[in-house]
DNA sequence: AATGAATGAGGATTCATTCAT
DNA sequence: AATGAATGAATCCTCATTCAT
């Protein structure tokens, strides 16, 4: 939340009123165009400022990209806050959030891939801390699965609580970065419906344990 | 296979020896400091060529962009070709497969996460070209996976197939993706027998099918 | 009359007077050295401005050629406006007509030699408006042909109206171009006097009319 | 006829053919697009060389344009040579002649346009030889005219003599300049004839000498 | 004699950023 | 606080010319 960025220090609503207009307009031309392919002045023109007036409020170009990447995950985390899940268990919860959070991102698909396209282009120190807040949407996931595991609705082992969640959070990537190629086949109800029951397999399964070697195979072909 | 860009009509062998020369150098480049932020003096210079030598075996940046990823393809089809994967069942080969898979993208992975990012800066058509490549890729776990069922080794609903195969492709996109936070905790091989006995549970289950709707059975928690 | 082209909205009393100080020096330098081989930076330092702010205030490099052809042909017919032609009969007019028309091209004829030179370099748009206003230079004297025939002081056939205003335009072409050959022997008095005087036996040929064949009229074909 | 550049000593009869292929090819690329707009790769692929043989038979891309331009001379020269010119007056040959040379220009109409247009681009040196040959053209009217003058078919003033070879000379750069807004009006054949008959009456005027003054003629009809 | 590969100086154009008003 | 005019460093790309083979 905090930007580690302070351009000059003016009245602080005012501040915060211009960012606003600033990121709106340049998330919405960085996914038409791109970050290298937008340009200062169209920023400053689409968020309604005169060219200089930007960078009053802004200290450079990657600065704005660090901001619509901050906005972007804000956005991501109040609409998962949002997520209604009812129910007692983690089990009864799970399936709940994880659809909250696949219509989430399909609904900020555009933004949600711009995110992970142009983050590269921050320099290293912001970098870091976009990809920190990215973790933070991981740590929700593994948070409910700990939770499962306490109250006996999941049997995943412990260590493997961190790859799980790892595992779901890249489900929402993968709606973002595949949609082109997944849409025909699997529309989003689908997509959701299939991977939450592959999920929930993993997170309930009562077998021996996940970190196993493949043990199904008849004959024994482990995995190794 | 073939680029679709073939600029002046030379010698072939030298244009091939040359192009090689500047994708390799370009692709050094490009993963250090970005597409954007690598001039095309600098890949002539680190190809050991001109500044205009470079123009006679490459039409645009954007073409020796192309020219990357399209090797980056061709490099990873080559490396999985050679991934030995013997045994009979496709329950068999599928771990070998993965196995190998994820190994060669942890060998790649600098090049592999310079593609996912920079695939965005091609042009509409050369981009096209470039996704359908990313298509073979699953299209060679679908085809696995298919033999497995054919040969009853897999029990997987065949709706789920294309579902599957991109699960597994994405399985690559995530180790080079989020190395830098899965890393700590899980090195290669535990990354590999992990994730592959939760695919091969997957595939291998033998309950009553993938795209079951998510079951809250208050009893346990399990789906089945 | 107003140009097609105006870039990015702007000042328009600043985007008139930077566009005059680039057109001047522009001039000055394709005079010099040709449109070829005059760069947009020298152009941008001979206007004092900066090399960017150069396009601020136009688009391209063959824009400033079309600005130059522009200003000349209204230079050259905001001088021509002011030759003071006294006189009734449009015979008594053409004289001075010719000879206010010839000391413009005279004054100019660095400017007019470039403009007949460059034209060519123009896209083709550009050259057909070009083009159009050398033609509207050839209607004033045509228009002042008609009003001689109307007033009974010419008695040139309709039919050759054209063509004579034709011949007249390209005496001054044929100044511009051929000064380097006629100046020793024709100064500029003599050469107007010379031509006007031949102009005027055309136009005040008492015989038969002008598309005949060529007509050796017995009494002489006097101008006056 | 003697060009001046003189490249590295070879069979002096290959020389002469491998210019030609040049020349040819290089004028068929400068008429349609320019002699800026054309390189000399292209010349050289047009002349059936490779890129360096090109520079065994010429010193500069310039030179070319030499070259260009005093063959096109040639060619002109060698046209208006094969004009016949029956008659024993120049009275009677001018006509011919100047037909002649109009249905020359008229065929070569767009390597005459190509040369006048592109004389500028050479160095110094070489246009002002080329501008020479110009004079020679304008010689061959200005040599029909003395000798009319001899034979008293023409009584044109003798100090009028190279302004009328200019005048003459000026039809066809007019053709050649104007066709694309003379030709609606005046097809090859009006323009050849009227333009005669003009020149004609000014060659054969029977009456008072060309340069006079202009007109002091109290009583009207003057040019003042 | 013929070649085409190599070259780098040079050119048009862009754009993030500044700063005087 | 707001602005937009000014800037020049930086960039991609071209092309006349050379030279080893």
């Amino acid at each position: 939340m905090g930007s580690p960025i302070l351009p000059p220090a003016k009245d602080p609503q005012l501040v915060l009123q211009r960012r606003e207009q600033i990121v709106r307009a340049a998330t919405a031309l960085f996914i038409q165009k791109g970050y290298h392919g937008t340009t200062t002045r169209e920023i400053a023109r689409a968020s309604g400022l005169g060219t200089g007036t930007l960078y009053e409020y802004v200290t450079s170009k990657e600065d704005i990209l660090y901001l619509v990447c901050d906005m972007i995950h804000t956005e991501l985390e109040a609409r998962l806050d949002q997520v209604p899940t009812p129910g007692e268990t983690a089990a009864n919860q799970m399936p709940r959030l994880l659809e909250g959070f696949l219509r989430v991102i399909d609904e900020l698909q555009d933004i949600i891939l711009l995110m992970y396209q142009e983050t590269q282009s921050l320099p290293r120190g912001h970098m870091h801390y976009v990809l920190r807040r990215e973790e933070a949407i991981t740590e929700r996931f593994a948070t409910l699965i700990r939770r499962g595991i306490e109250d006996h609705s999941f049997t995943l082992s412990p260590s493997s609580v961190t790859l799980m969640a790892h595992n779901i959070t890249v489900l929402g990537q993968m709606w973002a970065f595949r949609r082109w190629s997944l849409r025909h086949t699997y529309p989003l109800t689908a997509f959701i419906e299939t991977q939450t029951s592959l999920i929930m397999r993993e997170l309930c399964a009562r077998d021996e344990g996940m970190i196993a070697t493949s043990a199904q195979t008849p004959e024994g072909g482990s995995i190794s």
